[in-house]
DNA sequence: TTGAAAGCGCTACCAA
DNA sequence: TTGGTAGCGCTTTCAA
């Protein structure tokens, strides 16, 4: 069976306390070198452990995060992050799943009551966090989102991609190469960081090309479930329409916010008129989002790596939560995270 | 703060042990009619949820199951499934990442001497897994394991693909094509899966084509890390010497053991002649592994899916754990999964 | 039908 | 330097 305090204590003839008191390294209990020397060794011996459940009851502390994902689907990668470095601190992580937002505040009325954890990381769109996120405040649980919510709740430990800043970048970039007609290509489905990479669009033209964009340029890469009939996409559509404007009005690069997907319809569409994307002459540039496995076709691009997600995970497991758990507030509540900009794969297939 | 078991007694004027009795539907305890609802009402007007921790160290059940991924990164999705189904059955899910199997042997004693969980999942590598899975076993903790033990440890709760019969059914559905000449391309670092694929491919061969596989017809696609540099690698140079066979010896199709990238090497390769993946004349028919998320090129071809692990984590889940958190023990403790074999998605790029 | 009480293993406080 | 003891919230046994 498994070794408790109270076999060591009577296997050396000690008090428990003292036992404990040693185990514990505490302060204010100091055996005599001889006994400290017997109680950590006969510890070791018998490889005591303690009890988990015991000492959670106890001290009210159960050495465990729980990581929520809310209808996130494919984001778990950060697990493994989580998992490790927690594991240096002596922590464990949990690992819970739900569909919407309701399911997760009943589950994390659960989590509290039954005093499972010590802190939460919330993983979702910022919709799906916000109310469980409020929960757990009132609740003074600390805990840890992934999300923008610099205006909404300043002073929610948070962490995300610093998306104005990418796209921002993406821009300067882009006009470093001579660009200045720099079109957007991104999603409309009214989540936050879409939002952000616009905003960060539209600073980066003012700022770096010195322009107010103009909504022609601003296109949307929305799937339509629709026509998936049609040969051609709403995407397709709306890209051939801006490509056929006159050579002056034609944007000669995109700055991309968007998966992968949008890239290869580009970059497919493009061939048709045996373009491609890159920076030599002739070439349409694109730089932005979109950094999946599969390379690129043709061309050339720059993407942010979507696998420095596990930053966001290191940020979480590595500045917030030892402070949180230690009761500490930390300095600065909001990580904002820029992604390495780097150039992607390609099989370079030749078009011709 | 948290409502216990007392807090309803006192409200109630009832003993404790009366109101644990009904909370907990114990057969031997039944209260009045009245004073059971009473206790029922009030436990869910005063939100009452049991202490985690009390319960675990009374009653020796954690209510929760470890995954402990020993050195297998990118296999997380499992997470989601089991995090998901074990939720359904009231249980919790730990996860923890481990390095390699020293580390794990450590962690695993941890755990069970820390009574923090009922049962483990082992995700990883045989080699890997296989001593803490011994550990388990002699501690009596209840445990799957994902791979392949079928012959040495024929009574542990395993589950994997069942790649014998993947490999046969690759190469009944190209024997079912009209191909005779298969080739087999699979990797050969020893690992018990690339020795079960190819066994499958050889005794598929034998009953559908009724044919000995000849050795020249069994090709690595190790990646070999020392020649990066060279502009044909190790595969290529393999292909290339096999393609340049006579014609009535060369191989019309290929079974395949690997991940994706060996049939983008192939079919760039095959690009360069003016040749395709496909079924159509002319055509080389490639199937078998390599489900990931990026498409084909140039042709087509079927593959199985490896979005399928989740079902592996499924079979755990639904079938095995329960079983065994019961102290039961699984009618069928193998279970090996065929996924689905399906046409791949294609850029069907057109080679002029 | 109900209640009293022991005790899971640990922590924390007080006394010696 | 050490030991005693209360009690975290729950389960379980026995008694009323």
């Amino acid at each position: 069976m498994r070794v408790t305090q109270r076999d060591i204590a009577k296997k050396l003839q000690l008090s428990i306390s003292l036992v404990a008191g040693v185990l514990n390294e505490r302060p204010n209990v100091w055996a005599s070198e001889e006994n400290r020397k017997r109680i950590l060794n006969t510890a070791k011996e018998m490889n005591y452990r303690p009890n988990a459940a015991a000492r959670a009851l106890r001290s009210g502390r159960t050495n465990t995060v729980a990581c929520l994902f809310i209808n996130s689907p494919g984001q778990h990668a950060i697990v493994e992050v989580l998992a490790e470095t927690l594991a240096n601190i002596g922590y464990d992580l949990l690992v819970k799943v739900m569909r919407d937002h309701e399911q997760a505040q009943r589950r994390i009325k659960n989590l509290i009551s039954r005093s499972v954890c010590d802190a939460v990381v919330l993983w979702g769109l910022e919709k799906d966090i916000e109310q469980s996120a409020m929960l757990l405040e009132t609740e003074k649980i600390p805990f840890v989102v992934k999300g923008h919510f610099e205006e909404s709740h300043p002073y929610w430990c948070q962490v995300d991609f610093d998306h104005i800043k990418m796209m921002e970048h993406t821009v300067k970039y882009l006009a470093s190469l001579g660009h200045t007609r720099i079109a957007y290509l991104g999603y409309d489905h009214d989540l936050v960081y879409e939002h952000k990479l616009l905003e960060g669009f539209r600073s980066g033209m003012r700022s770096c090309v010195g322009i107010e964009v103009k909504d022609e340029y601003i296109l949307t890469a929305n799937d339509d479930m629709e026509c998936t009939n049609d040969d051609t996409s709403v995407l397709e559509r709306e890209l051939e329409k801006i490509l056929a404007a006159p050579r002056e009005y034609r944007p000669t690069a995109f700055a991309m916010g968007t998966g992968l997907g949008a890239w290869h319809t580009i970059e497919k569409l493009l061939a048709k008129s045996g373009l491609k994307l890159g920076w030599e002459p002739g070439d349409i540039t694109l730089a932005g989002m979109g950094g999946e496995d599969a390379p690129l076709l043709f061309g050339e691009g720059y993407m942010f790596k979507d696998t420095d997600v596990t930053n966001l995970a290191n940020i979480i497991a590595l500045r917030f939560l030892p402070k949180l758990l230690k009761g500490e507030y930390p300095e600065s509540n909001i990580s904002l995270f820029l992604p390495s900009f780097v150039r992607h794969a390609s099989f370079r297939l030749s078009l011709r």
